[in-house]
DNA sequence: CTGAAAGCGCTTACAG
DNA sequence: CTGAAAGCGCTTACAG
């Protein structure tokens, strides 16, 4: 059947340890035989074994990311960094990934399996006790991605102050009438923006009632999906006055936002201004204003940290957190912004 | 250092082999000593170790997927479907991705690694010769996921087809002013709409002068990305006339046109309507009537039959393809519809 | 520089 | 039903 390092051994006359010898690179190697070797491998068609390798050497080259809702638009972008990285890289890339967060524990308890993979890329997971203490227990490396615990690597943004620049941008634009578009109350995201922008706004004297904050009724996506964008805006529109600026907590909710104004022949930015987050590429061509994410730095940071981390687990632990920027486009008027 | 059979063994006072037994579901063991196993082995903390097994069982339970460009959001919606059957499989799935057509073979090389995986779904990817031998000599369960040859198993939706439906709608909204958004030339699926398209509207005698197809300068996505619809379009405005339906061959495309439109202050659907391609979840957000491509049936079928072609080698070849369906949004009037 | 040999952690006929 | 043993395809000290 398929050819292993004996038969190339045969055939080039030397030992199996010698072969094993050239293709890992040894540098105590005379150039001949390693030429007769290489001959050899190639006549036949030799292919390492991935698992014998891995199984040998007690260490894999792959790494697992853990990725819930992986259809999300959001993680595409990120992928796009990662993958970039891994184009140079000898890793393999190995994805779990489920439809939402309750799922995740199990996922990441079939990548933890012994022998699977270097290092595990956490995204987007609040992290339970259990799975904290599991993750210390297995002690295989593991970088956050879009979220933060402070026992392990992570890379995230801070949208804390994401909520404070959308707050910042409507008490500049003189606006007493903001809103919000939520996600679910229990995603950490999204109640950290929802926390900065509140507590700007009442820094500034302006009201935000309960009734102007709209949560997600759907589980997908955790609330990050269209139709919640699409199913809050209604009910803001229902609503005896309407909302000045709203603030999405998602690209893609501003996304469902948008449409229920144009269904209901509202203008934007004249009557309702709107603000996105994350600044999906799709932002730019539908002209929404949002809170930029930097996912691509974010996907190729992450395989960084986990690569660092591989090298040398003693190191100090990392966090990196970029800051969001505002992205002003045609959903939102221009105002001289006071920062 | 990590546990093992051999300690899982000695704590429960039996043979490895009766643990690996106890493990592999096998039915000839005692409750009795499968219940000492399974305690010793929760106890412990024992987890099966990938490699071993999968070199010891001469398979692996993971299975490849190439995809080109995987940050594209087309994947993301196939990917899902892909998840969903995923979910309740013991398969992994090791993502092989790159930012362009031209490296999928080198993925392909890497994919097809001995003992890497027990199958591979390769995306999009036109065939070159050396690769369907490559593919042949390796003997390896393939599926291909949105393209077709002859010689492997394929699940695709027919873009030819795609193409004529767009023609008809063309020819029944009694438009003779009709333009395409092409991709890529060398994008095998954008040239089969193209094909479809052109030959339909010949027969209805309507003009498809050359001035009015578009392709993409530039090779991101092969051409299926925002900028190539966006600048096409504005190509498409600076000609005297205006067209009146404008086919764009996906619906990034058309998104990347509508800004264009919006620009110049152009009215959709009156002045110029607008169809996209494959109905992501976006389109209908937007607004845009598309050709519905069904992207989770594509990736939850791809499964299914990689599944079953690792189950049986020689059962006879299986092409699955499915129509195309025109859904009729805003971006387009409403006509009576002759199919 | 090179080889013989042990070992990585499992699975699976073969006996019993 | 259970165990001893060989084998999966590599890597890597240990000698020489």
């Amino acid at each position: 059947m398929s050819v292993t390092i004996y038969h190339i051994a045969e055939k080039a006359g030397v030992s199996i340890a010698t072969v094993s010898r050239v293709f890992n690179e040894s540098p105590r190697v005379t150039p001949e035989t390693r030429l007769a070797v290489l001959t050899a491998a190639e006549e036949l068609g030799y292919q390492p074994h991935a698992s014998a390798r891995s199984l040998a050497r007690r260490q894999t080259e792959t790494i697992s990311a853990i990725i819930p809702m992986i259809s999300n638009y959001f993680y595409a972008e990120i992928l796009k960094g990662l993958q970039d990285k891994m184009g140079g890289s000898p890793y393999d890339l190995l994805v779990f990934s489920a439809p939402n967060l309750d799922d995740v524990e199990n996922l990441l308890f079939k990548a933890l399996h012994r022998g699977r993979s270097a290092g595990v890329l956490l995204f987007s997971a609040p992290l339970s006790d259990s799975m904290v203490s599991r993750l210390q227990k297995n002690g295989q490396p593991v970088v956050l991605v879009d979220s933060f615990h402070k026992a392990f690597d992570s890379i995230s943004t801070d949208n804390f102050i994401g909520g404070k620049i959308a707050a910042d941008f409507v008490i500049s634009s003189g606006s007493k009438r903001p809103a919000v578009l939520a996600a679910n109350p229990n995603s950490v995201p999204a109640r950290d923006r929802l926390i900065g922008f509140r507590q700007r706004l009442a820094e500034a004297d302006v009201d935000l009632p309960a009734e102007s904050v709209l949560y997600s009724k759907q589980q997908v996506f955790d609330g990050f999906n269209e139709e919640s964008g699409y199913d809050g805006m209604k009910e803001l529109l229902a609503q005896p006055e309407l909302p000045e600026v709203v603030f999405a907590t998602s690209d893609i909710q501003a996304l469902g936002a948008l449409k229920a104004l144009r269904e209901a022949h509202i203008n934007v930015p004249e009557d309702v201004q709107i603000i996105g987050y994350d600044d999906l590429s799709i932002a730019r061509y539908v002209g929404l204003s949002t809170l930029k994410q930097p996912l691509h730095e974010i996907g190729a940071g992450a395989y960084d940290l986990l690569m660092a981390r591989i090298k040398n687990r003693t190191t100090p632990i990392v966090h990196t957190i970029y800051a969001p920027r505002l992205i002003e486009r045609q959903t939102t008027s221009i105002f001289e912004l006071i920062v």
